[in-house]
DNA sequence: GCGGAGTAGTTGAATCCTCGACCATTATGG
DNA sequence: CCATAATGGTCGAGGATTCAACTACTCCGC
């Protein structure tokens, strides 16, 4: 058991995992409190709204809900619930397959998420897209895609599934 | 009240934020369960435990804690009483400040902290720090370190504290 | 030194997420 | 076909986080 020696991260590394852990935290923790002042949705709903209205109908399998967010089904069952009981959503069974279950945005959702995208879209802005140079945006956009690619098929598949 | 049009994302700006989101999410998810299944703790709880480890004599008050975390003071005070039934740290009286409590590493929890860096270092390298280009990762802090000023000066001071 | 304003920290309830167990349905293989 | 495995999804319990009080102490002006 000759552990190898711990390679440690150079101060500028940390320095740049540090900033990204402590901004990342407050990036998302102010987007999401602006969605929840103003619409009394949170992030992860909103984002499920949004990849709704992005699909043919407004509809979409619960699993796949679940792979574009990278979020369990577990979660998604959760989430989608709660804004069903707010009739943001609605769940149907899926006719193709007997176990699938599909989301439809209500006309509710679709209102509610045309008020807040505009918002959203602004915060994203605000706190993150103008505040950073576009070569650092590219470069952060690179970086995260590749880490999520290097993630989702560093195992045999199904990790999050 | 003639809003002014709403200035939506470009398709690259729209595809680095999204790469962000996902890769983040994954990447946390990841690291959070890595220390989970070796060491029975958090992120969270390990980051508490490397900021004690790093100030003087392994003690820091709990709201120098929650600040240079970003936490809120309730989150820092739940998730140390956690780690204190533990026994990796503890918590005594401030005698400068008759309001204050300090939080000290056990020696459990400096040992624990021993084992658990190098796991999580390596961690860190392989879904991260290796796994982009320096001059991305070099962007990523950059980005996120101005992302963080921004959040922590816009208002008035007093916004996570 | 007294009274009010601000600071430090805790608490408990409500909410959100994770985990494991579970049911129903669909594919697979002999 | 039929047994078995694999897939899609749900559920409830337990753990983590937030929020809004609340206590206790310090600081400041007068």
């Amino acid at each position: 058991m000759s552990s190898r020696p711990v390679r440690w991260l150079s101060s500028d590394q940390q320095l740049a995992w540090r900033s990204y852990v402590v901004g990342s935290t407050l990036l998302l923790a102010k987007l999401d409190r602006e969605l929840r002042d103003a619409f009394g949705i949170a992030l992860p709903e909103y984002e499920i709204l949004v990849r709704l209205s992005e699909a043919p109908h407004g509809r979409l399998r619960m699993s796949a809900l679940a792979d574009s967010m990278c979020h369990s089904r577990s979660r998604v069952t959760h989430t989608v619930k709660r804004l069903e009981r707010r009739d943001l959503v609605a769940r149907t069974a899926s006719d193709a397959d007997g176990r699938g279950v599909e989301a439809v945005l209500t006309a509710a959702g679709r209102a509610l998420l045309e008020r807040a995208a505009p918002v959203h879209v602004e915060g994203v802005r605000r706190h993150f897209v103008d505040v950073v140079s576009p070569e650092d945006l590219a470069a952060v956009g690179r970086a995260f895609g590749t880490v999520a690619d290097d993630l989702v098929t560093e195992h045999p598949a199904a990790d999050i599934r």
